[in-house]
DNA sequence: GCCGTTTTCGGCCCGACTGTTTTCAGTCG
């Protein structure tokens, strides 16, 4: 299997965290970790890219060098410089740098004083009271680890962004009633809409003297106060979620929320813009002279930089800033421009509602039209509809069609794409319905090529017009199988087909940067919610925020057309 | 190690909190 490039942002990334333990020019190591974001964040895999005989260094934070080692390590799978540097500073290090507190410094002194190099080596050593007595570290300290080594796992955890709501909702309502508290607001990656969150961030506006902070740290979902200031607090809540709170007068209100909304590398780049003109900003506001020129809404900062507004899903620094500069940001898809909802289940599989309750519950969300697309029958599991549950289904929907007068049910199906290629039902059966939506149940192990190919001739099928959640992944629990989604993307578009974006929370799959690419091929999408009952039709608009984070305008989105053009683009040519 | 609307050399974002210090280094976001 050719070397991903999560691998190979791993490799650059250990690589910078043993190099700032041998005290290596921080900008140096900060290119390795630039350019381990950069290479993570891409759409196309460097291996990809070196076959087609592409230059890497033309990729942000890739020069000459960096160009050359990626290629050395999709070539042989290694990086030599970090081999090199490993034989001097054990791997196992950079492990101990995920303990929260400590740093290269510290895990350095650890490792050269008390030759620890593992959590194992570190608990022993802090258990007997040996790490007070290194120089710059104390009894605080020492207790510390000891209490965060008792969660650690080395692995990082990131939370679905659905689970981050349910977890925020009575924190901000609880922070709400806080007197002097004007406006509570989550901002970081929960705010740019990110598929999963690590920690969030909470920024206050209050006035001066608001009793914000000790209210905080007093939520009794608090497990762990892990700092306590006048303007910023952290916390661990008893879930295992990292909160940050900070606290803001309105003037500095614009610039806090673009500080703490992010990304950093979306900061960082700004900050230099600022600086090129010679302004600073920080969290207060943007300043020349230290005299603050602007900071009370987040389009003056952005104007005062020379820049249009960037949405906060797009602050990635992917692009977003020159796209501002030029004027030339996409007009991102909103939830009100979503007609309708292609991809559902009902009771008839293994949905939780009847066909009229979905139709109900979509007519109230203001939809034109809903497109029920039970299963078919090799997902037995699912209860998959055969040749005559398919047939009742239609006769059902007409029905129905029948009845309703302000929304239009569309007979649809979740068909199987079988092993070799073919569709779960017969042609004659698939060719009476309004669209097929065709996803892979089974197989997922194929081989990248076979499983393209699966793919590609499951779509020369004139009945095929929607791959449903292209890559099979779920969020935390099963990564996407072997694919190469450009040719498919490509395929599809050559044959008038589409790609969704199932929104189910779990799955977001395309990925935003998946979606970036179906921009840039041409290829439009549905997004789509998968609803299995009718709260589920909700998830809808975590489709659309998957979506904005990969730049689609309502025009790439092919359920925010009317009825009947829908139709048409539905009619394969 | 990257990068260029002053630059191919000399810059590279900025502030808060903690603990161990007696004025600041380390870490974090």
């Amino acid at each position: 299997m050719p070397v991903s490039n999560t691998e190979i942002a791993m490799l650059f990334d250990r690589l910078a965290d043993l190099l700032e333990m041998e005290d290596a020019n921080p900008f140096r190591v900060r290119a390795y970790r630039n350019a381990a974001r950069s290479i993570g964040d891409y759409s196309s895999s460097m291996a990809d890219l070196l076959a087609q005989h592409k230059d890497l260094s033309t990729l942000p934070g890739i020069g000459k060098d960096l160009a050359e080692k990626i290629r050395t390590i999709v070539e042989t799978g290694k990086l030599p410089l970090l081999e090199e540097v490993e034989a001097h500073t054990p791997a196992a290090l950079s492990e101990l740098m995920k303990i929260e507190g400590l740093g290269p410094k510290r895990v350095k002194a650890l490792y050269q004083q008390l030759h620890i190099t593992s959590a194992e080596d570190l608990e022993r050593a802090a258990r007997s009271g040996k790490l007070r007595e290194l120089k710059g570290f104390g009894k605080k300290i020492e207790e510390k680890i000891l209490l965060r080594l008792e969660h650690f796992s080395g692995l990082e955890k990131r939370i679905r962004l659905l689970d981050a709501e349910v977890i925020v909702k009575p924190l901000l309502a609880w922070l709400q009633q806080t007197r002097g508290v004007k406006e509570v607001r989550v901002a970081g990656s929960f705010r740019r809409r990110r598929e999963t969150v690590g920690d969030l961030d909470i920024l206050v506006t209050a006035s001066r003297g608001s009793e914000v902070m000790d209210r905080f740290v007093r939520y009794d979902q608090v497990k762990e106060v892990i700092s306590s200031g006048k303007t910023r607090s952290s916390v661990i809540l008893r879930t295992g979620l990292h909160v940050d709170l900070r606290v803001v007068t309105q003037a500095s209100q614009g610039a806090a929320l673009c500080y703490f909304t992010g990304s950093k590398a979306h900061n960082i780049a700004i900050r230099k813009i600022a600086v090129s003109k010679g302004y600073k900003i920080n969290e207060y506001g943007v300043f020349k002279n230290d005299r603050r020129i602007a900071g009370k809404t987040e389009q003056d900062v952005y104007r005062q930089v020379g820049l249009a507004y960037i949405e906060p899903e797009l602050r990635e620094n992917r692009g977003e800033i020159e796209a501002a500069r030029k004027n030339a940001l996409p007009e991102l898809v909103r939830l009100e421009d979503i007609r309708g909802d292609l991809h559902c289940h009902t009771r008839a599989t293994d949905g939780h509602n009847s066909l009229e309750e979905m139709a109900t519950a979509a007519r109230a969300r203001g939809y034109e039209y809903l497109a029920i697309s039970d299963h078919s029958r090799h997902l037995t599991v699912a209860h998959g509809l055969d040749r005559k549950g398919l047939l009742s289904e239609i006769r059902q929907i007409d029905r129905l069609n029948e009845k309703l007068d302000d929304i239009v049910i569309l007979k649809a199906i979740e068909v199987d794409i079988l092993e070799d290629g073919t569709l779960d039902l017969p042609d004659s059966l698939l060719g009476q319905l309004d669209l097929v939506v065709a996803a892979v149940h089974y197989k997922f192990n194929l081989p990248r090529r076979k499983q393209t190919e699966r793919i590609i001739r499951a779509m020369d099928n004139p009945c095929f017009n929607i791959l449903a959640h292209p890559t099979g992944r779920l969020i935390n629990e099963r990564a996407a199988y072997e694919v190469d989604l450009e040719k498919i993307m490509t395929a599809a578009k050559e044959r008038g087909c589409f790609l969704e974006v199932n929104a189910q929370p779990a799955r977001l799959d395309l990925t935003d940067s998946d979606c970036k690419l179906a921009k840039d091929t041409g290829v439009k999408v549905a997004i789509s919610s998968d609803a299995h009952s009718i709260g589920n039709l909700d998830y809808m608009r975590f489709g659309v925020d998957q979506a904005r984070r990969g730049w689609l305008e309502a025009d790439d989105i092919l359920n925010t057309r009317k009825e009947d053009e829908l139709r048409k683009l539905l009619q394969r040519h």
